[in-house]
Order: C-alpha cells, then sequence, then structure tokens
DNA sequence: CATTTCACCTGGTGGC
DNA sequence: TGCCACCAGGTGAAAT
C-alpha cells in the first residue's frame, strides 16, 4: 500500500492510539497458514530474532510516530536511563497495520498483533507477498540516513541541482529513495504527468524551467494525494480500515489505453526500470535533441508522428 | 562508479 | 469451470 500520501495517512491514523501508550503484548503468528511455511514468512517480514523484538518492545512507552519516506518509525521512551528504541516498519507492497478490536487474527496473511495498555484495541499487522520489514532499531539508524531528502521539504535549487547531477532516465530517479524519499510509481508517473515531461527524458537534459513544473507537481500531487487520504487501487486502508479517494484523481496511473483527460488522446504504457510507466504521448512529448540544421527544420516541434 | 534487471511473494484479472 | 500468462503500491542484490 505504501508511498509517500498512503504512509502519511498509515501514520496519521495510528498517533492516536499510539502516543503515550504502552506496548504490554507483542503476539507473533507463527500460525498464519496451516503449514510449516509460517514461521519462514514471519522471519521474511521480522528482521529482528523474534525473542529479542518480543523482549525489547513490551514496556516502554510510545514517544512518538514519524514517517520517514516510505517508512514509519515508533518511538519508544523507556526511561530516563535507557537509551531510545525504536519500532521501524516498511509496509513493502501489501503491507497493512490495522486498529482491530479482537486479539485474534482477523484476515490471512496476519504476522503480529500488539497489545496495548489500552482497553479493546489491538494493532494488527498483516502482509500477503512479504515484502513489508519489521525490526528494533536505535536512534537514527543507518538506512535511514542513506534515504534522500523529503520531496515536501527539499528546497527547489536543491532539487534542481540534484537533477542536473544524473544521467538516468527522470522516471527511475524519481522512483530511487535515494534521490528523493517517499515517491513510488503511482506518484512519479501523476507528477510526470502533471509537469508534462516524458517519463524517459534524461533528468540531466531537463531545462531549468521543465524541473521547476516537476518540482511543483510532485509537491501539488503529493499534497493533493495527502488531502484525500491517498490511494486506494486495490486493497489499501489507513490503520483505521477507511480507504483514500486519490485514486480518482489519477490522470494515468493504470489508464492504459483510456483518453487522456486533457487530450482524450489514449494513454500509453511502457516499461522503465521495470515497473509500468503511464503517460500521454502528446501530453509528455519527449524531447528530441535538438537536430540544428540537417533537415532546415525549425529546432522545436514538427507534428511528429508517434 | 551509476544504472538497469531480476528475484522475492500472493492474489486478482482476463484470454482461451 | 480450469489453466495460464501477466500484472500489481516495494526494495536490494546481481549484472551490466
Amino acid at each position: 500500500m505504501p508511498e509517500l500520501p498512503e504512509v502519511e495517512t498509515v501514520v496519521r491514523t495510528l498517533r492516536p492510539g499510539l502516543i503515550g501508550r504502552r506496548i504490554t503484548g507483542v503476539d507473533l503468528c507463527s500460525n498464519g497458514a496451516t503449514d510449516g511455511r509460517a514461521s519462514r514468512a514471519l522471519r521474511q517480514v521480522l528482521v529482528t530474532p523474534v525473542s529479542e523484538f518480543r523482549r525489547s518492545l513490551r514496556g516502554p512507552r510510545v514517544d512518538n510516530v514519524q514517517r520517514y519516506g516510505k517508512n514509519i518509525l515508533i518511538e519508544l521512551r523507556a526511561s530516563e536511563s535507557t537509551a531510545t528504541l525504536s519500532l521501524l516498519i516498511h509496509l513493502g507492497m501489501t503491507g497493512r497495520l490495522l486498529w482491530e478490536v479482537s486479539p485474534a487474527p482477523q484476515r490471512p496473511h496476519t504476522h503480529c498483533i500488539f497489545s496495548l495498555d489500552a482497553p479493546g484495541r489491538w494493532l494488527h499487522y498483516s502482509d500477503p507477498r512479504r515484502f513489508g520489514k519489521m525490526r528494533t532499531v536505535r536512534a537514527r539508524p543507518a538506512e535511514l540516513s542513506e534515504l534522500g531528502p523529503d520531496p515536501l521539504e527539499i528546497s527547489l535549487d536543491e532539487f534542481c541541482r540534484r537533477l542536473r547531477r544524473r544521467r538516468a532516465m527522470v522516471k527511475s530517479l524519481l522512483l530511487d529513495q535515494r534521490f528523493l524519499r517517499g515517491l513510488g510509481n503511482i506518484y512519479a508517473d501523476e507528477s510526470l504527468f502533471r509537469a508534462e515531461i516524458h517519463p524517459a527524458t534524461l533528468a540531466s537534459r531537463l531545462s531549468r524551467r521543465r524541473a521547476m513544473r516537476l518540482y511543483d507537481s510532485i509537491r501539488e500531487t503529493l499534497q493533493a494525494a495527502i488531502a484525500l487520504g491517498g490511494s486506494s487501487v486495490s486493497d489499501y486502508v489507513n490503520a483505521d480500515g477507511n480507504t483514500g479517494w486519490f485514486q480518482q484523481e489519477h490522470a494515468v496511473y493504470l489508464r492504459t489505453g483510456q483518453p487522456c483527460l486533457r487530450c482524450e488522446v489514449p494513454i500509453r504504457r511502457m516499461v522503465i526500470a521495470g515497473r509500468g510507466t503511464h503517460y500521454c504521448p502528446r501530453c509528455q512529448r519527449a524531447t528530441r535533441a535538438k537536430t540544428h540544421k540537417g533537415t532546415g527544420r525549425p529546432a522545436g516541434r514538427k507534428s511528429e508522428k508517434r
């Protein structure tokens, strides 16, 4: 479920029930399925060894819940004397944190159930595809410092500087968490459409003007998506079980063959960085190398059939 | 090095 | 109805 707007929404729906609370129990479900594969499944999701995970999480209070790119950082404070410990969760593709009123698994692929010192509420973690990860970490773990800036915090100048340095196609850059943290396939495609930039454009060749437009589009797209609680494409829900609504605003993502909302030309799909990439062939023209002379045509546009 | 491709999983969908 | 190919929000390791 997880790009920046979805994770942000999950974090916001986690805070009220978590902050100030004490984790009283950690139930790790080795019995999610019926055969011996369940414990292997748990090992894929849980990076920290089971016993250590259970032991270190029980007791301390939740100080804060933060988003770091697509990561959820649940900060715990044991006491003044002990160092801060955090629970770091990445939802991967299908990870889900959900408030439930029962301590028993409510759906297949439930891997962990947290009990709190609040009566009648349990936090369930489930993840069918198991691309998600849970682990305990100390204060500022190294894996988080390798991430790039937050797209909502970076300045325009810094964004342009980083873009200029890179040679890769702009779409694959947007997916690179060391370039910017938090964008994924949906918001990369949607931001490029709003900026009218072809996804295969080489980053270093974007003009300042186009880079500025991309910067604005990314921020506008993310902020609009957060305001609508993220995109529920197949099964995403926030921790309260509610879907988001931004999927209704998608202009290109998963709209292959359907008319562009702006110009009616059918949306196309190509593969970049191994990911389905959706774009409008008319609104997002590929910037061809300027053929200075040669054909005698002006360097700019020509009717250009696909 | 920077950049691209592939493997890791389950589940849903659409063609035959 | 079943079977199969393909697609899906993620990343890191391996290959180029």
